[in-house]
DNA sequence: GCGACAG
DNA sequence: ATCTTGTCGC
């Protein structure tokens, strides 16, 4: 599978990609993030929230085989397995779901929360902590003369969060959650704990099998 | 050719 | 992402 195909999938993935809202009454809002066993093995963990209150009230996870290497661009790739087998397994739903990365403020606009969004059809937002690609004016991440992405700055903080919509849901909408959902520290509740679940599941995991 | 490059 | 003590700031 070289990297040119990969492209494509990303391309029509993107044009599947619904960037309005699409969805009703939120009343729970999940967050997936990643954490890595070792050379081989990552975890998926998903945490959803009681929207109102952002207190956890589920949590699933999904330990896969690495089967892809980072490369930019592809994380969905290495990552959004795990992911998606966490969301698939779990037991309670969630209206709407954030993820660790970019969406539509991507090379080819599907960063992996559109990967995941348009995938499992579930609406998705993407958060990353760091710059991809884009034009940055003012709060704005422009590519091609469209806004892809929102800057929030948790905390008055000097170094933003970057929110894009993956899938049925607009780049206000997503940002409008993404800044109500902060409460402790630089990322947003769902994010926050989903990567404190992974984190905690990497030691009691490992421990027994190493030393 | 050179620089940039989510997690 | 991951390896890690002390340290700066609210």
């Amino acid at each position: 599978m070289d990297a040119g195909s990969l492209y494509r999938e990303q391309q029509e993935l993107a044009k599947k990609a619904i960037l309005i809202d699409s969805f009703g009454q939120v009343k729970r809002i999940g967050g997936a993030d990643c954490s890595y066993l070792d050379d081989e093995l990552v975890i998926g963990g998903l945490v959803v929230l009681d929207y109102e209150g952002l207190k956890p009230v589920y949590r699933t996870f999904s330990v896969q085989r690495l089967a892809f290497p980072y490369v930019p661009g592809l994380l969905a790739y290495r990552e959004a397995g795990a992911l998606m087998e966490a969301v698939q397994e779990a037991k309670v739903g969630f209206d709407v779901l954030m993820v660790d990365g970019f969406g539509a403020n991507h090379p080819r606009r599907c960063g992996i929360a559109t990967h995941i969004g348009v995938k499992l059809d579930v609406p998705a937002i993407g958060v990353g902590k760091s710059f991809l690609c884009g034009e940055i004016k003012g709060e704005y991440v422009y590519q091609d003369g469209e806004r892809v992405a929102k800057m929030l700055y948790p905390k008055g903080l000097k170094r933003p969060i970057y929110v894009s919509p993956g899938h049925r849901i607009s780049l206000e909408t997503a940002a409008g959650i993404v800044l109500v959902s902060i409460k402790k520290g630089r990322l947003p509740e769902p994010l926050r704990l989903a990567h404190e679940y992974v984190t905690q599941l990497k030691k009691i995991i490992v421990h027994p099998f190493k030393e």
